[in-house]
RNA sequence: GGAGAAAUGGCAGAGUGGUCGAAUGCGGCAGUCUUGAAAACUGUUGAGGGUCACACCUCCGGGGGUUCGAAUCCCUCUUUCUCCGCCA
């Protein structure tokens, strides 16, 4: 969530900025204000009237060590009002705390400068493209029928045990899956990122601390009888590592790596484009996730996308990246790139990987700081992309490198996979 | 799942009703000494709110209660440890 002090200092700003979204935040934004004013107005009210109860108390504690107990009891009477009081006031201020807060979190991040303002993703910048699209033969089939046809993953069986979006991949399929993790870990660790295991299941308190929740709640799987929610992304529990956390400054950077399954319902998707790997409820992926001191942390954005280039350029698949316009930005982003490959037999773009820059919205919510130079705490920048999700990578894989007698195996998977084709 | 013990500042660890936001040690920071460093010594060092700055308020795992007054007593939840049970 955004800082109440920053928004009360750039009222405008703010509103100006969060147009880029296409919301008019002119309203909250006041709201925050004036909650906020209400708030610290409660706050000293109630601070003073403890400060009178707790010099009470002090008095009478003084009487009684002096044997002065009658004067202690006349003392001890005046102390119910303030009492009463106390409660009053702590009722009130729990309730605009309550309220402010609420609000703060409907209120989505600031875009960066650069961002373009839009609604949808036709308002999404392309601002860079690789790599060749290869002409396929004239019998080129979409993944779904490659997979059918190799027998490599089977959506039918995934439908039994579990129901639609859940597939099962077999054989050289497995094995291209388990290949191509081991590669991004492999390559995610070279690139200075520490590895960590994540738990599947995490708690309310961790939705909250990177936004899925109260945003996303309908598009996690949640099991009620303990209360906790499955993964929608490794973000959720690698980030939270950093909950309540105070860094010294020369702890920063910080990267981590994880390979995780995803949970998602995907609500309301149907139709042609959720075919095969192109939506599911459960995949994999591989993420990467900093913690940047905030001035470096756009230089760290970029080395984020040049991480994920040189990925997709060994396994020369063509891709594009896209700059989020202001609509398509993710809530708790101020900037995020997508990063898209081309699916050759389904003629079309397929998103495969998400890097943004939360700059200090999440560690808000976090409580992730770090002392700076000045000996003051201040919140830590965060950002994460995926290094990269396996479904769509697999997808563009099969169509791109399928050929007449078989699917050629990219060059640099061939040492993880042990064959070069299947 | 059953029985018992525990949870205190960045870390370790005292503190069982008032003068405790909290001893002490380690770590951090500043200084003395040193050509420099180490060691030693001296000082300093929790977080949040609030204020121009003070004052002041809150925080000893979370929540609730008793009391004029709670780190300290009571209830409850969570977590950790030990023992037993079960088990990949």
């Amino acid at each position: 969530m955004l800082q109440v002090a920053f928004i009360r200092d750039h009222k405008e700003e703010v509103i100006e900025r969060l147009k880029k979204r296409n919301i008019d935040a002119s309203q909250m934004v006041e709201d925050v204000i004036i909650l906020d004013e209400k708030r610290r107005q409660l706050q000293t009210q109630l601070d003073n009237t403890s400060a009178e109860l707790n010099s009470i108390s002090k008095e009478i504690g003084d009487l009684y060590k002096s044997g002065k107990a009658a004067e202690a009891n006349v003392l001890k009477e005046k102390t119910a009002q303030l009492k009463n009081d106390k409660a009053a006031l702590s009722g009130e201020l729990d309730t605009k705390a309550d309220e402010l807060i609420t609000l703060l979190y409907k209120i989505p991040n600031v875009p960066h400068p650069s961002v373009p303002a839009g609604n949808s993703d036709e308002d999404n910048e392309e601002i860079y493209t690789e790599g060749n699209i290869p002409k396929l033969h004239d019998n080129a089939l979409p993944h779904w029928e490659l997979a059918k046809k190799y027998d490599i993953i089977d959506f039918e069986l995934g439908n039994k045990i579990t129901g639609s979006g859940f597939p099962v991949y077999k054989g050289k399929g497995a094995r291209l899956q388990r290949a191509l993790i081991a590669y991004f870990l492999d390559k995610n660790i070279a690139a200075g990122y520490t590895e960590y295991q994540l738990p599947h299941l995490v708690n309310e308190a961790s939705c909250y601390g990177t936004g899925q929740l109260p945003d996303k709640e309908g598009q996690m799987y949640h099991d009620s009888r303990d209360d906790l929610y499955l993964i929608p992304t490794a973000e959720v529990p690698g980030t939270n590592v950093f909950r309540d956390v105070l860094l010294a400054e020369s702890d920063l950077p910080i990267g981590i790596t994880g390979y995780t399954p995803c949970f998602r319902r995907e609500a309301g998707s149907y139709g042609a484009h959720v075919r095969g790997l192109n939506r599911l409820h459960q995949f994999d992926k591989v993420e990467i996730i900093r913690v940047e001191h905030p001035e470096n942390s756009y230089n760290a954005f970029n080395g984020m996308i040049d991480h994920v280039k040189g990925i997709l350029n060994e396994l020369k698949l063509p891709y594009r990246i896209l700059r989020l316009c202001g609509g398509d930005t993710g809530f708790p982003s101020a900037m995020t790139y997508d990063f898209e490959v081309f699916s050759t037999a389904q003629d079309r773009w397929l998103e495969i990987s998400s890097v943004s820059n939360f700059e200090s919205y999440q560690a808000n919510r976090l409580r992730l700081r770090f002392k700076n130079k000045n000996g003051k705490n201040e919140l830590a920048h965060t950002l994460n992309g995926s290094s990269l999700a396996l479904p769509r990578v697999l997808a563009g894989i099969l169509e791109n490198y399928q050929t007449e007698d078989g699917i050629q195996i990219p060059e640099v998977l061939i040492p993880y996979t042990g064959f070069d084709k299947i």
